[in-house]
DNA sequence: GTAGGACCTCACATTGACGTCAGGGTCAAG
DNA sequence: CTTGACCCTGACGTCAATGTGAGGTCCTAC
C-alpha cells in the first residue's frame, strides 16, 4: 500500500508516517519512482508505534526498544533494563495520573451533587 | 516565601513558577520592590498544577477549571461540563497508556522468562 | 553603605512531534 | 501523451512548557 492509504488505515497523517521513518521506526520498499510502499503488517506497527508514543516513550526511546518487540530473538541486558525503566516510567506515570483523574473525578461528582439540589450552594464544602 | 524557597519547596523551577503566573495559575503578593512572596498554601497550590499538567491538561484549561477547584462556590455549567470533557480524556488517555503498560511488561516478563534459562552468565551487571 | 546573592523583566532559544508551503516528480486512466 | 490525483524532498512554522542570558534592582548582613 501507499502511504496515503496507510495513512487513512491508521489514522496518522503522512507527515508523521514519514517522521517515523526518518526516526527508524517505520521502514518503507521503494517503487523506481521513489515512491513509499508498505506492506499490511505496517499498520500493526504504526498503531504499535502510536500507541508508544501515546504512553509518553519518546521516538529515540522507540527506536531503542522497537526491535525486541518486533524480533523477540533480539535481547541485551541494556535493552531489558531499558524496558524495565520505561514500563517502570510509565507505571509512575500512570499512578500520577489515576491520583489526578480522582481530583478531577472528585470535582465532577461534587458538581453533580450540587446541580440535583435546588439552592444548596454550601452543601458540601469540605475540600481542602 | 519567597519565590527561591517555592521552588525548592515544590521542584518547579523559578522560570516555571513565573510562568504559571503569567497564565493565571498562581498568584503572589509583591512587596515594594517587586519581589513575588508567596503563603505557605502556595506549595499545594503548585503541587496541584503539576499534577494537572502531568495530566495533560494544558496552561489555559487548568486556568478554567482552577476557579473552582481551590473555590467550590464557583460553578456553572460550562464549567462542570468542561470538568467532565477533561475527566473523560484524562479516563481515555488512562485506558490507553494501561494497555501499552500491558505491551511494555509483557515484554518484560518474556525477557525476564528468557533470563532465568540456565546460561545466563550477566545476571547482575546492568550498567547503561 | 556596600557587597553579593536572590530577584526582577524582557526576550530569544530549545525540544518533540508534527503542520504546511513550495517546487517538482510519479503513475494509472483516458 | 496529457491530465490530475498522489507522492517526493526540503525547510520553515507551530505550540507549550521551560531553559537561558542580558542587564538591572532589591535586600540582608556586615
Amino acid at each position: 500500500m501507499r502511504i496515503g492509504e496507510l495513512a487513512e488505515a491508521t489514522g496518522a497523517s503522512p507527515r508523521s508516517l514519514r517522521y517515523y521513518e526518518e526516526q527508524g521506526l517505520l521502514g518503507s520498499a521503494r517503487s523506481t519512482g521513489g515512491q513509499r510502499h508498505y506492506p499490511p503488517t505496517a499498520v500493526e506497527r504504526v498503531a504499535l508505534i502510536r500507541s508508544l508514543l501515546a504512553a509518553g516513550l519518546s521516538s529515540s526511546t522507540i527506536y531503542d526498544v522497537l526491535p525486541c518487540i518486533t524480533e523477540q530473538a533480539i535481547r541485551t541486558p541494556a535493552l531489558t533494563a531499558r524496558l524495565r525503566d520505561e514500563l517502570t516510567r510509565v507505571d509512575d506515570q500512570l499512578r500520577e495520573m489515576q491520583r489526578t483523574r480522582e481530583v478531577l473525578a472528585g470535582l465532577v461528582d461534587h458538581y453533580a451533587v450540587a446541580e440535583q439540589l435546588p439552592h444548596a450552594a454550601n452543601a458540601a464544602p469540605t475540600s481542602a
